[in-house]
DNA sequence: GCCGTTTTCGGCCCGACTGTTTTCAGTCG
């Protein structure tokens, strides 16, 4: 039998919801098939163990009936409602679905009175002008339909990750910022959350002419299109291939619609919620009363503290329990980028780096750091040139050297030592033992099945001179998925052995992600923030890892490298 | 289908824009 992994379990869920929605089922229920799928995406433990515990319902989401279904998956490998929703309902309607401006009541027009099932039957359809004559549908509307299904094929993968969308919105503001009629402007939406990966970018100003603004917006010389355009909304299709969103409010209304344009959306549909109950109706404007009276808020903290609520940090915003947490006065003090103290991976030219130790070192002295560990590539991983014993012994000379012409930062010795096939490392542990600190990482076989990868990453957890695990499961973002590696054993074994957990901040990878940052902080696992950089401005990204851990309910005391290096050492595994 | 400091039943966010319409439905975020 098949066992399921959360995302595998999530992705029915969203089938289901979308069939449904299809079908014609009342919207509610469609709804909460999604929740219960974003919850089960993000849940950072798994749900197998979640159900052999009986701790299904305790998933926010996941009533009698949900976890009904899922039992019957996980326990079978079949799902007697979601096989009588697909033999009634053809699941290549999800993709119909997935079409730009066709949702599930023009899926369903095409379905129903037409036979359409497929993308292909729809483009043909289309093509032959047939789609025109159903009733809701036009010529516009089908030759959309077509430059949709274009779209969809042309367009390899539809997210960016932050190293990518970051630069994008920041020219964006920039632009805009020049303008005489703007008087703020910021970016917002999953960019200002932090998300791992960035679907398209939000972007929103404050001006008493935003018919000028929207005008001048076209005209910026990223733009390659425009998708749509009113009086206070627009939308761009970008050259680099992205869409941009802007909005424009007043700017006394800036604080409603910054907090309404950064979302989550399921983050906001909770807020109007607890609005509604405190007899208020909330928007991007302003909070209105029951008696129509209206409060409008130039800065966003003041929304929150309208609703009774302390402010909620935009990485939190997830609908996670964050609200309901402010609401105990139970929220997470976050870590923040000034905690962090020091770097524990980074490399040279000594292997794969672009910058001698020198400049490195000069580098994080400048940022302020207190210690940096110079941690290159162990001899089996070839192709950066890893080092051998002999030469690892030739570089702590360097690095000896190179710390008597610094003032303040401590230059230490390490390794990103590389993890065999299996499972052994690429140094002893009399060479390990001589090193200050251990990154202990797999960069091949990452395709072995969840075992074997898993074992391996475990055998390397149990040597004592493994400080820590650096990017743990492995994926690209959009270019890599993570191995098989099971992550809940790992933090299980991490919590167990004390070895740290590497939130690796580089853009591409975010590794450990967010939500099994948060598992680790409520199982008390030490985690790392470190960026891996390869040059000194990859220092830079450390802000991207920490906003990792904020999003995963990160606090100091969950970081060891907020800690002074002696502490750290200290705390080391082995005490040593 | 889920959920509870108004509820174990009756709620479940709010608004912009477009195209197809003669006042609104559908889609999106």
């Amino acid at each position: 039998m098949p066992r399921y992994t959360n995302q595998q379990v999530a992705q029915i869920f969203n089938q289901i919801a979308d069939l449904s929605e299809i079908k014609g089922e009342i919207i509610y229920r469609v709804l909460a098939y999604r929740k219960a799928a974003d919850s089960i995406a993000n849940l950072g433990r798994d749900i197998n163990e979640a159900w052999q515990a009986g701790k299904l319902q305790e998933i926010p989401g996941v009533g009698p009936a949900i976890a009904d279904k899922i039992g019957e998956l996980l326990s079978s490998g079949q799902m007697t409602f979601y096989n009588k929703l697909t033999a009634e309902v053809p699941p290549s309607l999800v993709e119909v679905l997935g079409i730009p401006e066709v949702g599930p009541k023009k899926t369903r027009a095409m379905w129903q009175t037409l036979g359409l099932t497929s993308l292909a039957e729809v483009k043909t359809a289309a093509e032959a002008g047939q789609l025109r004559a159903l009733p809701g549908f036009g010529p516009k509307t089908e030759s959309k339909i077509l430059a949709g299904i274009e779209a969809l094929a042309s367009r390899a993968t539809d997210r960016v990750h932050m190293g990518v969308a970051f630069p994008v919105a920041r020219e964006l503001v920039t632009a805009l910022a020049r303008l005489p009629q703007v008087r703020r402007v910021n970016y917002a939406g999953s960019l200002r959350r932090f998300c791992a990966t960035i679907g398209d970018l939000d972007i929103l100003v404050a001006s008493g002419d935003p018919v000028g603004v929207m005008s001048a917006f076209r005209q910026l010389p990223q733009v390659e299109s425009t998708l749509l355009s009113g009086e206070t909304k627009t939308r761009v299709r970008l050259l680099n291939g992205m869409e941009a969103d802007l909005r424009c409010v007043d700017e006394t209304q800036w604080g409603s619609a910054l907090q309404y344009f950064t979302g989550s959306q399921a983050h906001n549909v909770k807020l109007r919620e607890l609005a509604l109950k405190r007899g208020f109706s909330l928007s991007e404007y302003s909070l209105r009363g029951e008696d129509n009276s209206e409060i409008r808020f130039a800065e966003e903290e003041e929304v929150y503290q309208a609703l009774g609520l302390p402010f909620i940090e935009p990485e939190l915003r997830e609908d996670r329990g964050e609200i309901e947490a402010g609401l105990r006065g139970e929220l997470p003090r976050l870590v923040s980028i000034h905690d962090i103290r020091g770097e524990l991976h980074c490399h040279s030219t000594w292997s794969d780096g672009q910058a001698s130790i020198e400049e490195m070192a000069l580098s994080a002295e400048a940022r302020g750091y207190e210690y940096l560990v110079i941690s290159d590539h162990s001899q089996s991983l070839g192709m950066t040139g890893g080092l051998g014993p002999e030469r690892l012994r030739e570089q702590r000379a360097e690095i000896q050297a190179v710390q008597e012409r610094l003032h303040r930062l401590r230059l230490l010795h390490g390794t990103e030592v590389e993890i065999k096939g299996d499972g052994s490392l690429d140094f002893s542990d009399h060479v390990l033992a001589g090193l200050d600190f251990v990154v202990a990482s797999v960069h091949s076989g990452l395709r072995q099945d969840r075992d074997t990868i898993t074992a391996r990453v475990v055998r390397a957890m149990r040597n004592p001179h493994v400080h820590a695990i650096g990017h743990p499961s492995g994926r690209l973002l959009t270019r890599r998925d993570e191995s098989a590696v099971d992550l809940h054993e790992i933090l299980r074994i991490s919590a167990e052995t004390g070895t740290m957990l590497e939130i690796n901040a580089a853009p591409d990878r975010l590794d450990l992600d967010d939500a099994h940052v948060r598992r680790a902080v409520e199982l008390g696992v030490r985690l790392v923030i470190n960026t891996d950089a390869h040059r000194p401005r990859d220092f830079d990204n450390l802000l991207l890892g920490v906003a990792t851990a904020r999003r995963g309910w990160a606090g100091v005391e969950h970081i060891a490298n907020t800690l002074p290096f002696e502490a750290l050492l200290d705390r080391r595994k082995g005490g040593v």
